[in-house]
DNA sequence: ATCACGATTGCGACTACTTGCAACAATAGG
DNA sequence: CCTATTGTTGCAAGTAGTCGCAATCGTGAT
């Protein structure tokens, strides 16, 4: 027996409930797969998968489904130093918010957790009278594999 | 008596000499404006200081040495939480790193500068082997003014 | 089940940024 | 001062992301 196309709500799904916020085809298709992912994801690697699921679903809508996300606090963007262009990164939000390292020569992304970012933010929201939606760390540099070697990339 | 072109290095330019890297006339015309600036530049108006130097500069040349200077660790690249659409603004780095948290309300921009921050940047070196070149801690939430009214932004 | 309202969509045109390449120019060596 | 080397540039075409608008579709009330 199918399931109402309602089911299988997910975090991501659940919390758009009572916001005004609509759960449209199109979403739902953006959402699954956000749900679904184990990687860091851009826009156009969504989009595809979107349109396996919903073939209507169209660049903008993925973009805009992406702004709404971040701004409720669901998905991190990353650009991880832009390291590959220009292009971002998505990943849904975990209970710990973990920094992003970006290796300058070699390329690889490594993901850190700290206590002290925690303590961190709490600094900013107390100190700054601000509530934290979303933040974001990203870091560049040299993984210990790489240090010495140091420049080595093409410099223009 | 007019100084030779090579005068006045200013703390970027003189970072470049010995490491293979040129010193040409676009390069000074794009790092006068980056030294000089008072208040985060965004490409475009980065491209049209410049070409008021040397009217040659082209946009790529303007990117091309916004990376360089990424990749040297002499400037911040910010994107102020995307609030005012997809660009990027820029800074010179200074010596106390700050974070920059953007209000998703009202669009305002506020720095904020803190021993927390840099000892957690002591603890990614130390504990992941890690040497960091640029560091960057944007924050999206709603400020003391904000805060109550919060989403009152359009959701799509 | 139907309706009305307004949120959401696809489209196409637009801005932001990148890249490959052939021409050019900054530097080191003679 | 001249030359060779090689980093750098402008150009033009490409990719990433945005926006305004008319048409569409979810949702809550009837």
């Amino acid at each position: 027996m199918p399931l109402p196309k309602t089911e299988m709500p997910g975090r991501l799904q659940s919390h758009f409930a009572g916001r005004g916020i609509r759960m449209t085809q199109q979403r739902r298709a953006i959402l699954s797969v956000m749900e679904t992912a184990t990687k860091h994801l851009d826009a156009a690697q969504l989009l595809r998968k979107a349109q396996k699921i919903d073939a209507s679903v169209d660049r903008s809508t993925v973009y805009r489904t992406l702004r709404l996300l971040k701004r409720h606090g669901l998905i991190d963007e990353l650009d991880l130093m832009h390291i590959n262009g220009e292009g971002h990164y998505y990943e849904r939000k975990m209970n710990r918010d973990h920094i992003h390292m970006a290796c300058l020569r070699c390329g690889k992304i490594m993901e850190f957790v700290s206590d002290i970012f925690e303590k961190l933010k709490g600094q900013v929201e107390k100190d700054c009278r601000f509530r934290i939606v979303v933040s974001r760390l990203e870091i560049g540099g040299y993984c210990a594999a790489c240090r010495g070697a140091e420049p080595a990339q093409r410099t223009a």
